[in-house]
DNA sequence: CTTGACCTTCCAGTCGCAGGAGGCTTTATA
DNA sequence: TATAAAGCCTCCTGCGACTGGAAGGTCAAG
């Protein structure tokens, strides 16, 4: 099947699915054209790559998962450990985006939002406020 | 001062000072020697910036921030308008993550992660599960 | 025989810097 | 005074994970 029915069927973009050659995460067979050939076996893959980076999962840590999920011999434990890093990476980037949102929502709060220049977030970012707050 | 005091002064890296140079953020005064010479102006803009980037602004951002600071006629509405748009995109951000965490936290807790190869995480991945969960 | 869809490769751009090469100037020390 | 070290300069490359586009080959239909 050639890379525009792969496309369809795995649900990743022409573009992304040569960029996965390029990198050599998943490389199809070629046709006497040159053409890519991609076979049931390929797009399955596919669509587990797609699976993984849509819940996060960086590349390398894809590369790492297609590895283990071909080995007949992994120990579930590998997987489980590469998710929780994973997870705790994500749980890491929700805190920090959380203390985000509190001093945002507090100075969008504080400022009146009119015509006046008057702006208790222009002062926060110019630091006029460090002995307060 | 030159750009090593500014770096101490604002806590911005030089190599960053020297960036937002380049893209027209902050450009400083030279020396006759060609060194960069930062004021007190300077360096309150840069901390300025330090603290927008820290609170996830986009340089872009940053810049329209610095433009509105500077700005005597400004409206704190359009700094409110600003802080407003990125504080959705931090929630919208956070919604993600939290999506996520929801579904990594439930395969990593169901999966037992011991020597065998059996693995709920390579199921879904594989989407083995799609009819059920 | 030509049109158009599909395929190929390769290059540039995204964002916000960081690292490093190669070369000046200034400062400190022997 | 010589030299070494620190600090400054510019320019180029690379990161992650693609995306867009140019230039050109291939294939099926009309």
């Amino acid at each position: 099947m050639h890379i525009g029915a792969a496309e369809q069927a795995s649900g990743l973009p022409a573009k992304t699915i040569r960029y996965y050659e390029d990198i050599g995460l998943l490389i199809p067979a070629r046709q006497q054209n040159g053409y890519r050939d991609y076979g049931r076996t390929d797009v399955h893959k596919l669509a587990f790559l797609k699976r993984a980076r849509g819940l996060g999962f960086s590349i390398e840590d894809c590369r790492a998962l297609m590895s283990l999920y071909g080995d007949r011999n992994r120990a579930s434990a590998d997987v489980k450990a590469l998710a929780h890093t994973h997870l705790h990476r994500i749980e890491a980037k929700i805190a920090e985006l959380e203390g985000l949102r509190g001093v945002l929502a507090h100075l969008v709060d504080a400022c009146h939002g009119d015509a006046r220049p008057d702006c208790p977030i222009l002062d926060d970012l110019a630091g006029l406020l460090e002995g307060q707050a």
